[in-house]
DNA sequence: TCTGGGGTCCTAGGACCC
DNA sequence: TCTGGGGTCCTAGGACCC
């Protein structure tokens, strides 16, 4: 007999947003949008914000008029500050359990089989009473006997003032009905099309997907959706993942802040983009067997002729050495270049990745690997010591005039010796 | 004027081999 | 007249996630 499962799914309240609201307490009760890269698109809502019917991922231009109207506030994203504040978060959780996956930036999953809890309510409470308290952020709890329910659970925490952040679904006698509650679209696992495909045929929501025909589910939406189905129905698919599986790949690309048209230009963010791609394999101590370089002009563009083209390189030798990829990465530009296009986005893909220290040598191998290796934690050691780019290839560029936009750009409270948050205090006769 | 970035997995179909 | 069959590997494309 295989001991019952139990799953909570721990998710901060629309992450990016709460992390700005962590310094500024006057972002408290007033509608804030965190915005994408290059100040695109919106990427996190508050809840003031999702009741003014913004969508995920609407670009900005388009909602003007309501941002003005509503006084909506405006960040430009900052990794820095919401990778550090969800280091807190994650180090927070672990405290609760050893058994905790951290399953993207803002959410994490915690294995309670076998806790013995009478009431998982009352400790999904202690969980996020610590969290706010620990690092002020909001946090929903959803908890269920498969990781597919607990996100269900964690959706309904979220949306039910009832519920007030925590919902358990284990042996529920309101678990069909949670279930009908809950839109096809927002089951995980199930995206646009396939949500358009099973309302067509007339399943509407997680209850009835729950209790789909197998075979047709198989045959449109593979075994992936079949396993979504299983776990709908309480039958476990997904366990804990607490040691990370090996990174198979490792993109960096950008969009410009403006169109960018000549060759030079191009070259410099492809090599600022080499430069970051392999900076990020060595820190993970891994190396790169193929680099595949990409140009495109802006896809939404109606009177601009459109352009995407890429090229991959084999590597002789896997490496992480920046010069060596941003020649390559040059080389392959050249060949999909192609002048009188204005191009929007370019961008470096690492694949065939490989750990460091199994890289398979080459007998005809130019390079002199214990010099590069040398030359790069040198490079890395006086770039962490003093600032990022102290050190840096000339072929990336000086001013960078494509670069991508941050106008609305918070400070990085956490991290910056510069940028600590600074408090007034006043002290008043009571 | 203005539309993000970084990942994973599965499947079908072609190439190739015997 | 009549032109095999079965296996493996790789890749592109499509789906999904945050």
């Amino acid at each position: 007999m295989l001991l019952k499962k139990t799953y909570a799914l721990i998710d901060c309240n629309n992450f990016y947003v709460s992390c700005e609201r962590v310094f500024d307490p006057r972002l408290e009760n007033r509608p804030v949008i965190v915005m994408s890269n290059n100040d695109g698109c919106v990427v996190a809502r508050s809840d003031e914000v999702k009741a003014l019917g913004v969508a995920m991922g609407v670009p900005v231009f388009k909602i003007r008029d309501l941002i003005e109207r509503h006084r909506m506030v405006l960040y430009s994203s900052n990794y820095t500050l919401y990778g550090d504040m969800s280091r807190r978060v994650m180090k927070t959780l672990a405290g609760f359990t050893p058994d905790l996956e951290i399953y993207s930036i803002d959410e994490a999953f915690l294995d309670l089989s076998g806790f013995g809890y009478k009431n998982l309510t009352d400790y999904g409470r202690v969980i996020r009473r610590t969290v706010k308290r620990w690092t002020g952020i909001p946090v929903s709890v959803g908890i269920a006997p498969t990781k597919t329910l607990a996100k269900i659970a964690n959706h309904l925490a979220k949306k039910s003032p009832k519920a007030d952040g925590v919902l358990d679904l284990t042996d529920s006698p309101y678990l069909d009905h949670a279930l009908a509650a809950v839109g096809v679209k927002n089951v995980w696992g199930v995206g646009p099309a396939h949500a358009r495909r099973l309302r067509k045929i007339g399943i509407e929501n997680a209850l009835q997907l729950r209790d789909a025909d197998d075979r047709w589910v198989q045959k449109h939406m593979s075994v992936v959706g079949l396993r979504t189905v299983y776990e709908l129905r309480g039958r476990p698919c997904y366990d804990l993942e607490t040691a990370p599986a090996p990174q198979k790949g490792l993109a960096c690309s950008k969009s410009f802040g403006r169109p960018v048209e000549s060759l030079a230009d191009l070259a410099e963010a492809v090599a600022l983009y080499a430069t970051r791609a392999a900076e990020r394999l060595r820190r993970q101590k891994l190396a790169a067997g193929a680099l595949c370089v990409f140009v495109m002009t802006n896809l939404f563009s109606k009177k601009d002729r459109r352009y995407f083209n890429s090229h991959t390189t084999e590597l002789p030798v896997a490496t992480s050495d920046t010069a060596e990829l941003i020649s390559y990465a040059l080389a392959a530009l050249e060949k999909i270049y192609r002048p009188g296009h204005k191009f929007k986005k370019a961008g470096v893909i690492c694949d065939q990745l490989t750990c460091r220290n199994k890289i398979q040598l080459n007998l005809f191998d130019p390079v002199d690997r214990p010099r590069s290796r040398r030359l790069m934690q040198t490079l890395d050691a006086v770039n962490a010591l003093y600032a990022p780019d102290t050190l840096r290839y000339a072929a990336a560029g000086l001013d960078r005039p494509w670069k991508t936009r941050f106008e609305k750009r918070s400070c990085r409270y956490t991290t910056n010796w510069n940028e600590l948050p600074r408090a007034k205090i006043s002290l008043q006769p009571s």
